[in-house]
DNA sequence: ATTGTATGCCGTAAAAATACGACATTGGTT
DNA sequence: AACCAATGTCGTATTTTTACGGCATACAAT
């Protein structure tokens, strides 16, 4: 299997991005970074009713991505989003649609199959 | 398992959209849609080195998250963007992303774990 | 009426994602 | 030195996704 190479690469990396912000869980941890602006991972594991090595898994897909970092602070790992990250992923994205959007397409909305 | 719905409906929609979007084929599939505006599903699968029942398969979670329609036509099936509700997503994206990068973090980029 | 064509659906197989407990590691604390 | 705490990793089980071939259906054409 594993057609995906096929594809674009411009393709792949949004289908990547868009992979990884595909769980709700993942999408609630950015929320809290975003809210706390930084915290430890048991922190989230609280907050979420996730247990802790399914957060830390999930955590590391965020990571792998690059849109969160995690700074070793004694016993502790302090997270946080990347920014920068975070923006280059989502012009990604916007270019994307606005390709997808400019084209008006009068959309036959009557039969659905 | 299936600990997704203790997230909230906000958090579970944007997922299911990302989810729709997280595969390079989808990907491909609403950017050629917007291409030739208007298209049968047999066209999509000469396009794309999918076979006719994996595309029908990736054409059925687009249509399922009301992203695409298809208008049947005699023997053939007419697909289409739904530009309504795209928006609609991309606003509820749009949002959540907002509220993230509103919160200007700074970053520390030294230690990544 | 028979044939051909476009599509969707079913069953199935392989791969990936999700979730957890148990263990190991590392750094503080007493 | 012995112990506690926070985290990550490993192995595993379950579920979901991906992908395909084959079959059935529905319409058009001969």
């Amino acid at each position: 299997m594993i057609k995906t190479d096929a594809f674009s690469t411009e393709l792949q990396e949004l289908a990547r991005f868009a992979k990884a912000i595909s769980h709700p869980a993942r999408l609630a941890i950015l929320k809290y970074l975003a809210e706390t602006k930084t915290c430890i991972s048991g922190d989230i594991s609280d907050y979420l009713p996730l247990s802790r090595s399914t957060v830390s898994q999930h955590l590391n897909d965020l990571k792998e991505l690059g849109l969160i970092h995690g700074e070793i602070d004694g016993l502790k790992v302090n997270y946080c989003l990347c920014c920068s990250s975070i923006d280059d992923y989502l012009k990604m994205f916007e270019t994307f649609f606005e390709s997808i959007r400019s084209v008006n397409v009068q959309c036959v909305t009557k039969t659905k199959t």
